[in-house]
DNA sequence: GCGCCGGGTCACAGGTCGATTACGCTGACC
DNA sequence: GGTCAGCGTAATCGACCTGTGACCCGGCGC
């Protein structure tokens, strides 16, 4: 889970410490101390995340977060020493994802962060839970119930992929682009093929699958129907 | 913005100004006091969103998070008297979207729930209601009270359209046009069929349809006549 | 009562879509 | 150079949609 995080805020030290937070998290930190220059940096760095101070030289942090909420549909953080709660409505109705207050504890700041970044809905730490599996992305293997079921690249990535947005339905173009990264046409009925493949592995019963299910028409998606 | 929140806390007296809070920002709120019960009453009222109390008598919140996060991306909120740092990370890598320390103010309880349930990129709740029914765009089905309806494709698609504008009434041209993308005259009787095998399997009582009303010598729309 | 019209219900045949199997290719490893 | 796991392609089979025609039913005007 890389990523590259703006971050706006004047006070330098401050931006310093949140930079070593961020590189030790494996995150790329873009550095940004003016409001004025706030979106343009945005514009031209094209962050996963923004970490959004309050109280900005220049423009007002508020009137950067609509401005970039205007444009993308990035997540924002405001991050600021104001504790007045008028100020939190304020932040959170112009557009940002979340607030915190300082000081804060640097472990909060990640796991926020980190929450942010999770595609929709993840489980804790780098694993996924579908169905009884528990697909480890870091230990690039799947349990079940403690034992590993041996997958080849293509399927794990396959499994993880759908498992990254339980129950969302993905179009067999979607998976041909984020699996194999193939942006042209390209024949889907390769997809078939490689999710029966992982069928036989990770489904108890083939026949009525639950983890991987077909929606006809659509794709496919993990998770059974409730 | 209306919505369905699932309120679970064992504190009646604060549940019940919650209650109150949600009621008058134009949200329902749904009570559950134990957390034994809480998964099952998740399931039953399927919410839009989730406010959770890491203490509960039965099962641990952090447990309640996970569970329901591994088989839904509805919004969770944890909301507790902890106010320690690791609780905050536990809460949120446990699956929480956001973390609220009691007391809070109530303005900033609605700005963060609203902050949720606002439609963003990455979570494209493209979730609609008629009737009793759900229905998810994203995963391409139809929940009443949790369970699962399985449609076609096409019933899908004239159902979802038809959901898009509640109490609007759909011509058969209109729904030619739209749902199976004919922009030429064509044979509307194929409408009549459709709809009628849609309330077969969507309508409680086919003979009294409520879900998908007809408008004599017009079309048809979702939802009963206001 | 009778005929017309709009809509509901049913059965069937063709067609589409997905599952499954088989087979050839390639690159890694020994 | 041989072997094998992993991957892409093609062909077949079966299940399920789906469009169409036929018929029924109730309301309405004559």
């Amino acid at each position: 889970m890389s990523g590259r995080i703006l971050v706006v805020d004047d006070d330098t030290a401050l931006a310093e410490m949140i930079g070593i937070v961020l590189s030790s998290e494996g995150w790329e930190p873009v550095f940004c101390a003016d409001g004025t220059e706030a979106v343009g940096r945005f514009r031209s760095s094209d962050p996963d995340l923004v970490l959004l101070d309050l109280m900005l030289p220049g423009i007002d942090g508020i009137e950067v977060c609509r401005t970039i909420r205007g444009e993308s549909g990035v997540p924002i953080i405001m991050l600021t020493a104001k504790s007045d709660t008028a100020d939190v409505v304020d932040g959170l109705e112009s557009g940002a994802d979340d607030y915190i207050v300082k000081p804060f504890d640097p472990k909060e700041l990640v796991a926020r962060i980190r929450t942010r970044l999770r595609p929709t809905v993840a489980t804790p730490g780098n694993r996924l839970r579908i169905g009884d599996l528990t697909v480890d992305a870091a230990g690039h293997e799947v349990l079940r119930s403690g034992a590993a079921i041996p997958l080849t690249p293509l399927e794990f990535d396959l499994l993880h992929t759908l498992a990254s947005k339980p129950h969302q339905v993905f179009t067999r173009e979607m998976l041909l682009e984020q699996v194999w990264g193939y942006h042209y046409k390209a024949d889907t009925r390769l997809v078939n093929v490689h999710v029966q493949r992982l069928r036989a592995k990770v489904e108890i019963d083939p026949e009525n699958p639950r983890i991987v299910t077909t929606v006809r028409g659509v794709g496919y998606r993990a998770g059974a129907a409730v």
